[in-house]
DNA sequence: TGTAGCACGCTACAAATGTAGCACGCTACA
DNA sequence: TGTAGCGTGCTACATTTGTAGCGTGCTACA
């Protein structure tokens, strides 16, 4: 779904993923190259077009976030990921994963290893 | 660099790395919405042309490969969802991914936890 | 040796994308 | 009250994508 969108208009909502709302100058700071604020006003309402993204008024301006909430977005794009480059197994993506980290968060380390056993658990309860 | 390519591009690069090497007749009769020889064959020159693919004689006429390799193209799609869903920490990526799988193979579970225990020793070492 | 079937490249063209410019309205402040 | 600055929308336009059609060459087989 998401990867249907073209190159810019993909890096304009994955920068409203990142850093949450923003406002189309926000937008044009965080951007790597820089655009006029009408370029990236011209994205952002075909993005709205398409359903991607909403806008609120605020005393700024608008503010743009994603309509998609964050959790379906990420399993979207895992999931195409797994499909492309893991032959469909997400446990060897997550290796790939653990072996490209550089720093290691002890507790994060935990946290993955707790949900290998709750993985293991379900496996087991489902048998 | 590999998000890029538009929608379609991308596509067929994917069905590219998905499946190795493919004919044109191979990655239409692959493609989930029909497309027309030439259509593909276009697509084909483009990504050819900006460096994506490359394509070699064989007895069924040319086959198409990515020209870059698996493992790099693998890595920078990962982080670049590391990077716009999880705040740049490859282990919390890791741990969606381990919760979405449906079908669990305690072979992959082993392997990833011995990945888990790699990564801790290179923390000791480190450190 | 005709002709049907592929695979190919080239050209053409409609649609979508990427970008800039202009004119408007709303502050804020000299 | 003029004028500078911002945020906005609209329009226009170059470029890129997405797709189809045509002509060619090369088999294979009647």
């Amino acid at each position: 779904m998401l990867p249907q969108l073209p190159p810019r208009e993909r890096q304009i909502v994955d920068l409203l993923y990142q850093g949450g709302s923003r406002t189309v100058s926000e937008i044009c700071a965080a951007l790597p190259d820089p655009l006029t604020g009408s370029a990236v006003r011209a994205m952002l309402k075909r993005l709205e077009d398409k359903g991607f993204v909403c806008r609120e008024d605020s005393d700024r301006g608008y503010v743009y976030s994603p309509t998609v909430p964050d959790n379906q977005a990420r399993r979207t794009a895992l999931s195409q990921i797994v499909r492309t480059f893991f032959k469909g197994s997400p446990v060897s993506a997550a290796s790939a994963l653990v072996g490209m980290a550089e720093e290691l968060d002890t507790k994060e380390l935990d946290e993955l290893e707790a949900a290998i056993a709750r993985a293991r658990q379900a496996r087991e309860d489902g048998k």
